[in-house]
DNA sequence: ATTATCAGACAAACCACCTG
DNA sequence: CAGGTGGTTTGTCTGATAAT
């Protein structure tokens, strides 16, 4: 495991610059003043602080709406093949649970205290400070990491016990596929093959459950992702359509006109700078 | 609760062509 | 040449309805 990039920010009224982005690492983002929203995923979270959001390789994000000053740090972590990070299904019910976090709580305080001795030894670093020792700085991400899923764990037991588990678990499971997954090629068939139902039956029940239909769903990530591609990269329109799971570059530039009013080529130009 | 079928509406995907 | 548009074909979604 290496650190790829680390920084942190505050945000004062009137920030206009970037804050989000796409990239293969795992990234932590830890909120230490103000209020914001963060997109990730095709979803929006309220962010209070402090609170800490995991974000998984290749998923776009970005920070919408803040309330100054908003200050945060984050990290960029090239995991290699470890498979200790959280899988994506945990990383999203973590950032859902932020929201309510209490870090002040017996089982979020020991985070708490890890992400502040983080903080500390990140500034040292920022600073150049001969005290900046690295290998205590991965042993702190690992505990961070550790305890996160040591959370996660004991909640799901008690859920567990306490419900019984839904019958519509499948939408989740899909949702979660599209959204680690939504620049494969994803088709009505695959969707239903892979939950083993009817196709007619699948896109009735996630309407109901979701507001949209699968395919719909997987276009809003879709979109989504390539906003980050176009804000934060220099790659073509063509090279966007394909990495965000579009066949052509034609449908992509038609339904990106249809959703946001103009070309993505206008789009990046307008948000750019 | 789930599957199946059918028809009609609508959206996605594709090809050919246009534009700057 | 990259990116955008028009028209056509193919796939998805929805409502109705019946059955397990």
């Amino acid at each position: 495991m290496q650190i790829r990039t680390f920084n942190h920010h505050t945000f004062h009224s009137g920030y206009k610059g970037k804050s989000g982005g796409i990239h293969p690492y795992f990234e932590i983002l830890y909120v230490t003043q103000g209020k914001a929203t963060l997109e990730w995923m095709g979803s929006e979270y309220e962010v209070p602080s402090p609170s800490l959001y995991v974000l998984t390789p290749n998923t776009p994000h970005r920070i919408v709406r803040f309330q100054t000053p908003f200050s945060f740090w984050y990290i960029e972590l090239d995991i290699g093949d470890e498979d200790a990070f959280p899988a994506s299904e945990q990383a999203i019910h973590w950032n859902r649970l932020q929201k309510e976090a209490d870090y002040e709580s017996d089982e979020l305080r020991p985070i708490k205290q890890t992400l502040d001795a983080l903080s500390m030894a990140l500034e040292l670093k920022h600073r150049g400070d001969k005290r900046y020792d690295e290998e205590i700085v991965m042993l702190d991400i690992r505990k961070t990491v550790r305890l996160i899923q040591n959370d996660l764990r004991n909640r799901l037991q008690t859920v567990n016990e306490a419900s019984d588990k839904s019958s519509r678990d499948f939408i989740q499971t899909l949702m979660r596929h599209m959204e680690t997954s939504y620049y494969e090629p994803i088709d009505l068939t695959r969707l239903s093959n892979r939950v083993h139902l009817n196709s007619s039956y699948l896109v009735r029940a996630f309407k109901h459950e979701t507001g949209v239909t699968p395919m719909q769903y997987l276009n809003k990530l879709r979109l989504s992702a390539a906003i980050s591609y176009l804000v934060n990269t220099e790659m073509g329109v063509q090279q966007i359509a394909e990495a965000t799971g579009f066949n052509s570059i034609h449908y992509f530039s038609r339904l990106f006109k249809r959703k946001y009013g103009i070309s993505p080529q206008q789009w990046r130009l307008a948000n750019r700078k």
